[in-house]
DNA sequence: TGGTTATGTATAAGAATCTTATGTATATTT
DNA sequence: AAATATACATAAGATTCTTATACATAACCA
């Protein structure tokens, strides 16, 4: 994930969003697609990626479903009910990050009217 | 620092924004300051905070003065010039990360126009 | 006046998340 | 034939944080 410590954290939200958006995905999907939408800034690496998929799925959060293509596994994942509620509760936790971030670095733009 | 994880990794970039802005800081003062600009969201843990200012000066992006006041003690710390410079960058970085993070949760807004 | 809260710094044990390295396997490109 | 791309997996170690504890003074409240 570039150097940068920032990203931290953020990985689980990332997968559940994309997820909701695309309805299922496999892994190595998922690390191609977010180095697409991030112009290639941000790149998951496996080890991150595998025991994270792993442990949402433990938690309830994601179904799994192998197919084999071109006589190569693939496991896909999709929301469960459960991820669904969770994912708009990590969202909101998304949101209120960025706004808080956005306040501390970007302080009081001088409210003037 | 609530329950999110998202905030792991954003300690070292908001420590230096705030001094950058306010010249001199004390931890607790530190940590006050982040609760008033996050209207309570975000409280930085002592456990955190100190052995992360305490890093930084290690680094040599932070300096430190002693002071006492009504008998208790403060130590205030500053930017170095190094500290200074890359606070620049550590600011950029953020810039891209919030900038990534929205590219993957608010997916092409439909550009209407 | 005695107890709680606020101010102020510090560290240690453990949890959570990630990087780096390695391993396995097939398909495609050069 | 070799390198790259596709596809999953795990283990060791690094980093950052939480939780708990510790010490000390000041201020407030009952």
């Amino acid at each position: 994930m570039k150097n940068s410590q920032l990203y931290k954290g953020s990985l689980n939200t990332i997968i559940m969003k994309l997820l909701e958006e695309n309805g299922k995905m496999y892994g190595y999907e998922i690390t191609q697609k977010v180095k697409g939408i991030t112009q290639g800034e941000l790149n998951i690496t496996e080890g991150a990626l595998y025991p994270a998929l792993h442990k949402l799925e433990a938690e309830g959060l994601l179904d799994v479903e192998i197919e084999k293509v071109d006589n190569r596994m693939r496991k896909y994942y999709k929301l469960t009910e459960s991820g669904q509620k969770e994912t708009v509760n990590r969202l909101s936790e998304l949101e209120d990050f960025i706004r808080n971030m956005q306040s501390l670095v970007n302080p009081n733009p001088k409210l003037e009217f």
